[in-house]
DNA sequence: GCCACCATGTAATCGGTTACATGATTAA
DNA sequence: TTAATCATGTAACCGATTACATGGTGGC
């Protein structure tokens, strides 16, 4: 079995606290979904494959009437999460965002409306630096606080510092093409 | 024919004066790599997908014995493109990046090796920095002045200033976790 | 003569999403 | 009793990547 990207988030996410295929889902998704999305479909035949690689073990424990699997990491399966994590290759970056695409597009737009796309990056960024802050950092410091991992926080002060970073950069530019601008770019 | 996103970078750089696929591919490449990516496979298709849909047209011009097939938007094509850019849509955003998973996850590691994925993502942006700076930024500024487009190299000012800040908030969380840290995060 | 670049494609595969199915538990 | 959440899956599809094919041009 030849482990990629999905099988290391599996592996992180049971190392983190997760313990089933829901729980690494929503674990995904409330913490890492800003640079890394899974989907259960992917998540259940994961599980199984890492289990038939001896990398994770299972064991049903229904809570009621509910059927559940709870997984954990053997020997070999932390073994392998801390190889990947040392391993001096390129980290792979996939970004794909319309927003970005819009504002590259922007001189196709006439004169009044072409600030649009840039406000609505900035929108975008302040509404989610605003999540950050409501909810993401402080689900993040609980996390840490209870199980001595300081590495999911610092990600989530990551998100909303880049998002921070983002709404001030936009909000800057809008005022540097407001001024008139089209003369001198960049320093 | 519905338009999906590749439709729309293709219109775009189009838009942006590319006229051959060829010419979209390298586009893509080296101005919008960093928010977007496109292969060869992609675009040929869509290229004749969009002008069955009369959104561009073209016309074969081997250069020497050498095929090729320049293209340019019709006016329906420009349309659809401004109406792209003026949608109030929430813009899609794919952003999967096995560096700050590593950097999520780092807590799994060592002590001694606990700092990697942090350095391992400043030094990524350290690097794509300098290359912002070198190439990219340039040779935006180049096609601004003449083709008077602007939002290209905006975009690749977007592109510099991003990763500058990451290598700045990755320096700074090395020195705070350096100094002692575990104690105070965020502010 | 060889390599880099221009230029367009086919075939096979893969990773991921959407939509849907099923069923139990808990809180309003 | 209804909705939200817990929990795991199947089937169909689609967008994208990888690998490869083909062939011309221009510079060293």
């Amino acid at each position: 079995m030849k482990p990629n990207s999905t099988s290391y988030v599996v592996l992180g996410m049971l190392h983190v606290g997760a313990r089933s295929g829901y729980e690494i889902k929503r674990l995904v998704a409330i913490s890492a979904r800003f640079f890394w999305t899974l989907s259960s479909v992917q998540i259940y035949p994961e599980l199984k494959r890492l289990q038939a690689a001896g990398l994770i073990k299972g064991r049903d424990q229904p809570s009621g009437g509910r059927r559940r699997r709870l997984y954990s990491l053997t020997p070999a399966g932390r073994r392998v999460l801390r190889e990947w994590l040392l391993d001096g290759s390129e980290p792979s970056v996939e970004w794909r965002d319309e927003g970005l695409l819009k504002l590259f597009f922007a001189d196709a737009l006439e004169e009044g409306d072409r600030l649009g796309p840039l406000q609505s990056v900035r929108e975008r960024s302040e509404r989610l630096a605003e999540r950050f802050r409501a909810e993401i950092v402080p689900a993040a410091r609980a996390g840490a606080e209870h199980s001595g991992h300081d590495y999911p926080l610092i990600s989530a002060r990551f998100g909303l510092g880049f998002h921070e970073w983002v709404a001030e950069w936009c909000s800057t530019m809008e005022r540097e093409i407001a001024a008139g601008e089209s003369a001198a770019p960049v320093g």
